[in-house]
DNA sequence: GCATAACATGTCCATATGGGTATGTAATTC
DNA sequence: GAATTACATACCCATATGGACATGTTATGC
């Protein structure tokens, strides 16, 4: 066997970080493929290619309004990222201790 | 060009179901690579293979003992991954509101 | 010292990638 | 209706993958 195709699950589409770009644009708002093409600097057709991926696998949406076709992001696929990473959060993030702290006081506090 | 390879950061990385499995058993603690090729049922090579792009990558590290190498998880480059997918937290997320609502009451009940 | 255990590494293969270029298709403009 | 615009798709290539298999290397047991 190969690699894992691209389009398999979120992991792997957003390991390509033309794509995770792509999804940063598209967070700021509802765009046709010609405004990517524009701000990223690449070739349309591999921006298309790419829009074809984040499509298959949830993450973007796609409406037509002419001959243009609308681009928005959906998140919801990366969830399944955030879930998988936020276990091992604990290891970097000091914060995380903190939350807990907070949310234990607030739960002290209720008691009072 | 082709893909970006396995090795180039965290997100390559852990697209590959299998690495995220070996992440999950060293998350348990320290294991030579026989333990892994156990629980994982694949061939020991290919154990060995993943091993390397984990290592590369900075997810693992090795302590020699004997002949038995030891892999040990650190999960600090999955922090580019958090911080990346948690932007768009907010899109899936309803407990993102909460915990908002949570320290601001937290926040409230100080000025008390 | 020799067999063996515990790994790492090398080679081979099928596969699909990202990029580039060319072409297809549908909507708009004149 | 012909030209053009806004895309998607097709085809080409070099590259690196995951897996299977064979072999190298070092430490241990006898």
């Amino acid at each position: 066997m190969a690699r894992a195709a691209t389009t398999s699950d979120a992991f792997n589409a957003v390991a390509e970080p033309r794509r995770r770009q792509i999804l940063e644009l598209l967070a700021e708002g509802e765009r046709p493929v010609a405004a990517l093409v524009e701000r990223l600097g690449v070739a349309q057709p591999l921006v298309s290619k790419h829009l074809r991926v984040l499509r298959e696998v949830g993450l973007v949406n796609v409406r037509e309004e002419g001959r243009r076709r609308l681009y928005r992001m959906d998140g919801r696929p990366l969830q399944d990222i955030y879930v998988w990473v936020s276990r091992y959060q604990a290891v970097w993030d000091e914060r995380f201790d903190l939350v807990d702290t907070v949310l234990g006081e607030l739960k002290a506090r209720e008691g009072e």
